[in-house]
DNA sequence: ACCTATTTATAAGG
DNA sequence: TCCTTATAAATAGGT
C-alpha cells in the first residue's frame, strides 16, 4: 500500500515478513480498538504470528467474548459438543453476561435505536413510557431551573445590598474625611466577585458552555423553561 | 478518514454509527484476512455489533485458533494459585454485577423514574434523547399503521371483487336454473372468511386487543394515527 | 525506528 | 446497501 503495490500472497522474504507483520499488526489491532469504541461493538482478536507467538486484542475480556462466542456458535450448529469449558465454566457468569444483553436491548429500545422487531402493541407502550418520562423529565427540569433562578436571585440581592452598604460606607469614607476619588460610582457598582455569577453554578459544575455572561445566562435560562 | 477527521469515540447518530459499523467491519475482515495471508499467520476476528449480532472471520478453523488460545492462556496462568482464579472469577462477577447496576439506572434514569441526582445538563441531555427516541418511535409507528391499513385495504379490495364474482355466479345459476332462494344478497355479501379479517393480523401476530371487529379497529386506527 | 511516496480506507453525501 | 469523492490513514520500501 505503499511505494508499490504488492501483491496478497506470503511473503517470501523472512525479514521482510516478520516487518510487515509487526507493522500490520499494530493496524489492525488500533482499527479493532476503533471499531470497538465508534460503534459499540465487543470484538476480540486473536492473532499467532508464524513463530507461534501469541497476540490478542479485546475491549471487554477477550474470555467473556470467546464465552459468548461459544455460546453463539453451539446454539447455530446444535451438533457441535461444548468443546470449550468457558461457557460451563461459570453459569452464574452467563446468566450475568445475559442480563447484561436484556438490559442492553431494552436501552436501546428506549432510545428507539432497535424498533425493528417492535410490534405495534410494544410500539405503542413505547411511546406511553417515552411520554412520561419525558414529563417527568421536564419538570424536574422546570423546578430545577427555577430553584437554581431563585438562588441566584438571592444571592443577587444579597450582593446588591452589600454593594449598597459598601457604597454607603464609601460616601461616608469620602465625605467624613476628605473627597477621596479613587473608586466612581461605576466602580462600586460592580464590585462583587465573578465566581459567584458564574455559568458554572446553573449548569452544576458542567463545563462552561461558551464564554457568557450572566445576561447570556438569563437568556439560556428563559429559553429552556418554556 | 476521509472528508474529515472524527474522534474515536462512540458514534451518536445511530445510522451513522451503523454505517460506520459495516464499512469498517469490512475493512478489518480485509485487514485481517490480507495478514493472515502475507505473513503466515492464524487469526480469529469475532466481532458482536452493538444489537448483538456476531460476525467472524479466521483463516483457520475459530474454533481451532480459539482452542489454541485457551491452551496458551491457560499456560500462561498455570502458575498462579487456584484462588487467584476464584479471585479473578469473583472480580468477573463483581465487574458484571456493577455492569447490570449501571444498566439499571441508566434504564430508570430513562423512564424518567430516577431524576434526584441528575444535574441539569444531564437533564437537557435526557430531554433530547428522549424526544428523538419518541419521534423514532411515533415514526416507525406510522409507518407500521399505513401498512397494516394498506394491506387490510387490499385484502379487502380483493374479497370484495371475489363477493361480486361469487355474487353474480349465484345470480346466474339461480336464473340458469330455476329461482333458488336459499341464499339472498344480503347473505352472499358476507361470505368471505372472518378469519382474514381478524385483528390478528394488525398486532403483528400480537395477542388480540380485544374482540374488536373491523369497525372497532379502524377506530383504534384512526386514535393511533393523530 | 524513522521517512515519505503511494496505496488504502473511509466520512460525508447522494 | 451501493456509489462517488475528498481526505485521513496505513504502509512498502528504503535508511
Amino acid at each position: 500500500m505503499a511505494r508499490e503495490k504488492i501483491k496478497i500472497k506470503k511473503i517470501d522474504n523472512i525479514t521482510a515478513r516478520q516487518v510487515t507483520f509487526s507493522k500490520r499488526r499494530r493496524g489492525i489491532f488500533k482499527k479493532a480498538e476503533e471499531l470497538s469504541v465508534l460503534c459499540d461493538a465487543d470484538i476480540a482478536l486473536i492473532i499467532f504470528s508464524a513463530t507461534g507467538k501469541l497476540f490478542d486484542f479485546s475491549n471487554s475480556r477477550v474470555k467473556d467474548i470467546l464465552a459468548r462466542y461459544t455460546t453463539y456458535a453451539n446454539y447455530e450448529k446444535k451438533e457441535e459438543e461444548p468443546f470449550l469449558e468457558l461457557q460451563l465454566e461459570n453459569s452464574n457468569l452467563a446468566k450475568l453476561n445475559s442480563e447484561v444483553a436484556d438490559k442492553n436491548q431494552e436501552l436501546r429500545k428506549l432510545r428507539g435505536e432497535d424498533l425493528q422487531g417492535v410490534d405495534l402493541e410494544e410500539l405503542l407502550q413505547l411511546e406511553r413510557i417515552l411520554e412520561d418520562s419525558l414529563s417527568r423529565v421536564l419538570e424536574t427540569k422546570g423546578k430545577r431551573i427555577k430553584h437554581e433562578i431563585e438562588t441566584l436571585q438571592k444571592q443577587g440581592d444579597v450582593l446588591m445590598e452589600e454593594n449598597q452598604k459598601l457604597k454607603q460606607k464609601m460616601n461616608e469614607l469620602s465625605q467624613g474625611r476628605k473627597p477621596v476619588l479613587l473608586l466612581d460610582q461605576s466602580d462600586t457598582s460592580t464590585i462583587h466577585e465573578e465566581g459567584q455569577y458564574s455559568s458554572e453554578s446553573i449548569t452544576n459544575g458542567g463545563p462552561p458552555l461558551t464564554e457568557d455572561d450572566s445576561s447570556d445566562t438569563s437568556l439560556k435560562l428563559g429559553l429552556c423553561l418554556f
